[in-house]
DNA sequence: GATAGACCTTCCCCCAAGGGGAGGGTAAAG
DNA sequence: CTTTACCCTCCCCTTGGGGGAAGGTCTATC
């Protein structure tokens, strides 16, 4: 098929298909008489997974390692389980960051009267020490 | 003072400092002589104060807004505390996305057994509907 | 046979927020 | 005189594609 249909079936954009395949990790035959990128099932199946994963959060170069465990019919799932873990563990540490932000900003927010004076504890904070 | 100077006392490196001023948001005087971005007190303060709303999660435009704010001494403190307001609603929603890919993912890691087995459901999530 | 519309191709520039480094000028100290 | 420590501009690199130009191809319709 062609690359608006696999890209409508995988749920992407042609562009970021177009992009897989420059990229090497999803590389589709070529109809030799257009010119045209010819995916079949295997590809489009690939593209759903690469698709599912990034929106996992999983960067396109832990995509590209998953998707070589993915085919992998005899890797063991400790290597799978891993990079979970350590994407888990990355989620954690932004959880965290942004959770502590929040607090602050919030604190600050509260202690603002937010109204057309223009005394502003935000501006305070920001400015001083 | 030079460039270096007042990045050190901002906490700011020097690219990030000369960046500042390429985009207009901190514009030094210039030496007629050298040619050098030559830094005064006020000039530190606001790179202080950008650095701190960076460090916020604010982003440069962000910055730049929340600087003319900064600088006009008459403006309400309302138009910052909402543009604060906004940004804990940003962090709000990072937090809720990055939570339940969190939970997703652990979920999937607690399913998979991570041993030297090739069945792995982490993969078949990924791979299936 | 011509033409319009919906495909497809490659190529190049654009985003945030700087980082890295080349190539070159300048000033003070030893 | 030379080293060291600054400073300058300029250009390419990052992530993950988006936008659009210029042009080739296929199908349907007139």
């Amino acid at each position: 098929m062609q690359i608006g249909e696999a890209a409508r079936r995988a749920g992407l954009t042609v562009k970021t298909v177009r992009y897989y395949a420059n990229i090497g990790m999803v590389t589709p035959r070529q109809n030799a008489a257009t010119g045209y990128r010819d995916y079949g099932e295997d590809d489009v199946a690939k593209l759903q997974f690469v698709g599912k994963a990034r929106r996992f959060d999983f960067s396109v170069e832990e995509c590209r390692e998953l998707l070589g465990l993915y085919e992998d019919r005899n890797r063991p799932s400790r290597e799978v389980k891993t990079l979970t873990i350590k994407k888990i563990g990355e989620i954690d540490a932004r959880l965290a960051e942004l959770q502590s932000l929040k607090d602050e900003l919030s604190s600050l927010a509260a202690s603002c009267d937010g109204d057309h004076r223009p005394d502003c504890p935000i501006l305070n904070a920001l400015s001083g020490g």
